[in-house]
DNA sequence: GCCAGGATGTTA
DNA sequence: AACATCCTGGCG
């Protein structure tokens, strides 16, 4: 049980987004057990921001490996994701769910009215009930006291196509726990 | 439980 | 125009 580092995140961006799940993200005095990601690659992915826009390609060339790349979506929606870096690949993975563990009640006044479960089930609901918004991107949060993910065991773990998007659903880089009930969507 | 529709802002 | 979403309201 030791903090990730940003050499977790210098491989293949598919295994990073596997190997995250069962994992504890920390942010700000409350954290959540990861219970689903999704991997986005930076070339021959029509479905990462990288594919049009110009900004995401300059923000793979200008970061580090492990840094937040946060954006607005749908107009109301922060989503959080990690750059990875690396020989194999470079990209990001969304973090789309957590299970509470910490901080429930700075979560639950940000989520009024939500079931403890359901706070983080959901990478917009995630990003509410944690606290982060567009000031996040670009940060370089592993290397914060009160920021940073913290490896466990590993668990056994689903995969299926993205959701939410129109190109490349086929490409099977979405990672859970299908035993959890913070999902977003069942497996 | 399902589905339709609307909110809302940034990017290109 | 599209968009890595979420919530509400209508069903029955």
């Amino acid at each position: 049980m030791e903090k990730i580092s940003a050499t977790f995140f210098e491989r293949n961006p598919v295994i990073c987004a596997r190997e995250l799940i069962g994992c504890h993200f920390q942010w700000k005095g409350c954290a959540g057990r990861i219970v689903e990601t999704e991997a986005y690659l930076s070339v021959d992915d029509p479905a990462c921001h990288t594919w049009s826009r110009p900004s995401a390609r300059v923000f793979v060339e200008t970061h580090q490996a492990g840094d937040a790349y946060v954006y607005l979506n749908y107009g109301m929606h922060w989503m959080f994701n990690v750059l990875i870096k690396s020989d194999e690949g470079s990209g990001f993975v969304l973090f789309r769910a957590l299970e509470p563990v910490a901080g429930l009640e700075e979560m639950r006044g940000r989520r009024a009215g939500v079931g403890d479960r359901l706070l983080a089930a959901g990478p917009g609901k995630l990003t509410r009930a944690m606290g982060i918004d567009g000031s996040a991107h670009g940060v370089c949060f592993l290397g914060n006291a009160d920021c940073g993910i913290v490896r466990s065991k590993p668990v056994e773990t689903c995969a299926s196509g993205r959701i939410g998007i129109s190109k490349a659903v086929e490409l099977p880089w979405r990672f859970g726990d299908p035993a959890s009930l913070s999902l977003s969507r069942k497996f």
